[in-house]
RNA sequence: GGACCUGUGGUGCAGCUCGGAGUGCACGCCGGCCUGUCAAGCCGGAGGUCGCGGGUUCAAAUCCCGUCAGGUCCGCCA
């Protein structure tokens, strides 16, 4: 039907006879005997030179045979990748008429995501959409290039799972061959990958579809993708390789540039320094910690056991308006309080004073310390927020975010590998403790005697992705010995009974053989919004759902008929 | 479960604080003119449940209450 693509043709192609397929991107008339139009399809568009254009409307879907010539000198549109040549001498075949679209695909207007949800069929036709998908596409494409270099097998693992009432809330599907039985789809393919290693695969990946039925957000739909693989006889830095080596893969896809080697600190380390775990290294701005300086301070408020300061450069010229914000930002975040100091010149050369409500209450001694300990000059703004070690730190984490953050899809890419991620994270209403990752994460085995003593305390073979201040994914070495597993479930509070309900077939199948083995899923919605500058993944998936979970071109979701109700023993009772 | 922002011809906005006739801008659409444009240009025209419901008022896009939808965030996401 077609020769070429709209966007490939070049001066090269000049003589050349072509036809090309596509839609009516826009067209101009000048009178009875010229028209100019541009047909675009996924590549671009070009410029056919017609009599008439009347039967072709904007998103008509044509066809247009012609010969390439190059445009007549000084009309040339260097905007275009195929502005040099246009198609004359047309015959222009309608093959599908098409209404007028809700909206123009001229890149220009912000449309309305719910207008572009709605209409998604013609949204995607956008030079934008088409970019995402493509490069989405050419992700897939690199991961799994990568993964099959690395040895690793491609392994489809079921949708309709069994129910496990832990993490995250799962979407059931109802069994119509026995009513009141549900099955379960993933949250991800956890444990049937980790069977998969008891199973002797050796090294596994999917790129797997997860479903969790929890509130939606800019990076987080009901239904995501993640790169999902285990290896076995593996420690925690060979599993880290592996997952750098297929991410660096797909960003070589993406960008043409293999990325820089990937940082790497501890959780504890990350909070210190930048107050969350899955911190942006684009930018500077790290907490420093002044409690030493004021120790002995007149001001009980920052006697605290833990005082934290971050320096935001130029700031000193932020008004008392914006100041007031920050404080209630902190206060909302759960600091007692934040305090501002603005740096300028004091008497004398190089000698630093603050424009502070606290100034007075401090001394010059304790003013100066400050400033020197984090490093601030004058035309800066120093924050302190006095309180516990990890708040604090979170507190100040935020506003450093609030403050400096660089946009999306600037300051390049900078990955992490986030270790050494405490195995339990505080506690749930009746004191026990709760899994960081999941709970077949293996404990460092340094900590394993504090399971029982000091459980906060253990470290866990665990470690997250990070790039650009999202948490890209994460994994683990797991528990292979049931030994240990059990004590795990234990310290989670989990009775044997309830073990044995939840996991039987687990620790069943770890009692016949199942190798060490660890492993990582990551997000690839994520990556490839982060490789494409966008800072929602609602634009790199074809048809995503909104905030409430709808989907505005389909609907859904939608009723059951009373009869499929009926099949599936299903009454609504709300 | 909660906080905040948004909702006005097909699209994007302004109008809302201080109530006074659906007022305005840009794009698109329809028709006319136009032989080198390219987000073409010029002229004309059509197109409205101001999200929905209630209240206040002589009078509501505008003020108040409720509700729905979309978005951002908190909770939630082992």
């Amino acid at each position: 039907m077609r020769t070429s693509y709209c966007g490939t043709l070049r001066a090269a192609d000049a003589g050349r006879e072509v036809s090309v397929c596509g839609w009516v991107a826009r067209r101009r008339e000048h009178g009875e005997h010229l028209a100019f139009l541009d047909v675009r399809d996924h590549t671009g568009v070009v410029q056919c030179v017609v009599a008439r254009a009347d039967a072709a409307r904007p998103e008509h879907v044509v066809k247009v045979s012609g010969t390439v010539r190059l445009r007549p000198e000084g009309t040339a549109n260097p905007s275009l990748s195929t502005g040099e040549v246009e198609l004359a001498d047309c015959k222009l075949e309608v093959l599908n008429a098409a209404e007028p679209p809700p909206f123009v695909l001229d890149g220009h207007a912000e449309v309305d995501e719910a207008v572009r949800l709605k209409y998604r069929y013609v949204d995607l036709r956008s030079a934008r959409m088409q970019r995402n998908l493509r490069l989405r596409a050419s992700v897939n494409s690199a991961l799994r290039r990568a993964m099959e270099r690395l040895g690793f097998v491609e392994i489809e693992t079921p949708l309709l799972w069994t129910p496990t009432p832990e993490g995250a809330r799962e979407f059931v599907v109802p069994s119509r061959l026995q009513h009141g039985s549900f099955y379960a789809l993933p949250q991800s393919p956890q444990i049937a990958k980790q069977l998969s290693m008891v199973g002797g695969v050796d090294r596994y990946y999917q790129i797997a579809r997860c479903l969790r039925d929890e509130d939606l957000r800019a990076d987080r739909q009901f239904e995501f993708t993640q790169l999902d693989l285990e290896a076995s006889f593996v420690g925690e830095t060979d599993v880290r390789a592996f997952v750098t080596e297929a991410v660096k893969e797909a960003a070589e896809a993406v960008t043409g540039q293999r990325p820089p080697e990937f940082d790497q600190m501890t959780w504890a380390e990350a909070i210190a320094r930048y107050g969350s775990d899955k911190p942006d290294l684009r930018f500077g701005m790290e907490i420093t910690d002044v409690s030493g300086v004021l120790r002995a301070s007149e001001l009980k408020a920052l006697r605290a056991a833990s005082v934290k300061a971050i320096v935001h450069p130029g700031g000193a010229s932020t008004g008392r308006a914006r100041l007031d914000s920050l404080v209630e930002r902190a206060k909302a975040l759960g600091a007692a309080g934040l305090v501002w100091m603005r740096v300028v010149p004091g008497d004398g050369p190089g000698a630093l004073e603050v424009d502070s409500p606290v100034g007075k209450y401090l001394s010059h001694g304790e003013r100066s310390g400050v400033l020197a300990a984090c490093g601030a000059a004058a035309g800066d703004l120093v924050l302190l927020v006095a309180g516990e070690h990890r708040r604090s730190c979170e507190v100040l984490g935020q506003l450093r975010l609030d403050l400096a953050r660089p946009a999306v899809g600037t300051g390049g890419l900078r990955f992490a590998w986030i270790v050494d991620f405490p195995l339990f994270d505080g506690v749930d209403e009746l004191g026990r403790p709760q899994a960081a990752h999941h709970p077949f994460t293996m404990p460092n085995p340094e900590d394993l005697e504090l399971l029982e003593t000091d459980p906060l305390a253990v470290r866990a073979l665990s470690y997250d992705l990070v790039l650009n201040g999202w948490e890209l994914g994460s994994g683990s070495i797991r528990i292979h010995r049931a030994d240990v597993q059990r004590r795990v479930f234990s310290a989670l509070g989990m009775g044997d009974d309830e073990v044995e309900a939840r996991f039987g077939f687990l620790l069943g199948a770890f009692r016949y053989g199942a190798p060490p083995h660890g492993g990582f899923a990551f997000g690839i919605d994520r990556l490839v919004a982060l490789l494409a500058g966008e800072e929602n993944i609602r634009e790199v998936i074809a048809f995503p759902k909104t905030q409430s979970g709808a989907d505005p071109m389909t609907g859904a979701p939608g009723p059951l008929g009373a009869r499929q109700l009926a099949e599936l023993g299903i009454k609504i009772v709300g």
